[in-house]
DNA sequence: AAAGCGTGGCG
DNA sequence: TCGCCAAGCTT
């Protein structure tokens, strides 16, 4: 029995619509260069939650570095981590490689072609897994993203939180009736082009639609009022000092290895207090007990806001020597200052050391805040 | 189920 | 400046 929101829809019509505009419309994207289901997976995971024009050039250069899933699931996990530095959500790439390692262990390098298995694989989530299979392997598999939530909220006008878990398990049934099984790839690819391109979030762009005459929200000019999707809670501010820690003897400078849990995890910072818990007048004694390190603080040399999805770091940003040499805990380096490139540091410490005349790493990085 | 998890761009 | 948003997954 069909859907009581379906039945007002040309299937057919809609599917036609869609898929021929995709074939005139769809962006040159290098991920669409071949049917590569390694290159197709990069490109997923790379995407999620990621704009294309911040994706292609990471996709570029993790591709040469790791062709394939051999040369991935072969790497060095810091190496991988440096090629993600700056993307966001490093767990992605953990996950992505301790994917590619399983798929070579259990699948002879093959990504595997079906749901059980392709689903069972690290940070393969419901999205990941129908992307893959309609893309890579022409199955018609549902792949219900924030576009595909969006296009069919105004089509056939549900006005479900799509924040809710539910509600994307509700819009991947409505997919799989209204998907081109002989072409499941161009469907999935053109609903979520479609939301890139014209059905966006703000101001779509109705009039240039190609399925507008099939969307049951511009009929009733409510397009804007959809997707429902309820606010996110505000985040929580946190203070920190951030100490560039200079031994004068050695020309070093301290970073540390962060925990490989949780935030930023395993990548690499100059070392932070969090000093509403210790205080300004327990610092020095605070860092010393936890690092054994004996500083000097010097001066500060500014401060930055650094937002996240969930917290807000508030970084007071000072320099400090100190005597100590000996760095046998592993999970502190002191290293020079050309040698910080070879670590992967979050945005917000990259743009610490412009303060202590580093060059800068990266290859997205504006200008740190110096003011007060 | 809801929270944790990055970053950059845009109005 | 600030809130929202982007091809989500894990726990």
């Amino acid at each position: 029995m069909r859907d009581k929101k379906l039945q007002s829809i040309d299937i057919s019509g809609f599917q036609n619509d869609l898929i021929h505009w995709y074939q005139n419309n769809k962006r040159d994207l290098p991920w669409r260069k071949d049917k590569d289901p390694y290159k197709i997976w990069v490109s997923e995971i790379m995407l999620q939650q990621t704009k294309v024009d911040t994706v292609i050039p990471y996709f570029y250069r993790f591709i040469e570095k790791f062709p394939t899933v051999q040369a991935l699931a072969a790497a060095d996990q810091q190496d991988v981590l440096k090629a993600w530095e700056g993307l966001g959500y490093y767990s992605r790439a953990r996950n992505l490689q301790n994917a590619v390692k399983e798929v070579v262990a259990s699948y002879d390098g093959n990504v595997p072609a079906n749901p059980e298995d392709l689903g069972a694989l690290k940070g393969v989530g419901p999205y990941t897994k129908g992307a893959i299979l309609s893309i890579a392997f022409d199955q018609p598999e549902p792949a219900v993203d924030g576009n595909v939530m969006r296009v069919f909220s105004r089509l056939l006008l549900i006005e479900d939180d799509i924040a809710q878990q539910r509600t994307k398990k509700l819009f991947e049934s409505y997919v799989r009736e209204m998907i081109d099984e002989s072409d499941p790839s161009s469907f999935n690819q053109a609903i979520m082009e479609l939301g890139a391109l014209i059905c966006t979030p703000k101001s779509p762009a109705c009039l240039l639609c190609p399925v507008q005459e099939h969307c049951q929200a511009f009929a009733e000019g409510r397009q804007e009022e959809l997707p429902i999707k309820k606010k996110a809670k505000k985040q929580k501010t946190i203070p920190y000092v951030v100490l560039l820690i200079k031994n004068e003897e050695t020309d070093t400078f301290i970073i540390e290895k962060r925990s490989d849990q949780g935030l930023l995890a395993n990548l690499w910072q100059f070392p932070m207090v969090p000093i509403k818990e210790i205080g300004w007048e327990h610092l020095e004694r605070w860092f010393y007990n936890e690092y054994g390190i004996t500083l000097q603080l010097q001066e500060k040399k500014g401060k930055l806001k650094h937002v996240f999805s969930h917290i807000i770091w508030q970084l007071d940003i000072y320099t400090a020597t100190t005597n100590i040499s000996v760095m046998d805990d592993h999970r502190l380096k002191a290293v020079d200052m050309c040698e910080l490139v070879n670590y992967p540091f979050p945005v917000s410490h990259q743009k610490m050391m412009t303060y202590i005349g580093a060059n800068q790493i990266s290859h997205n990085l504006g200008e740190a805040e110096t003011k007060e």
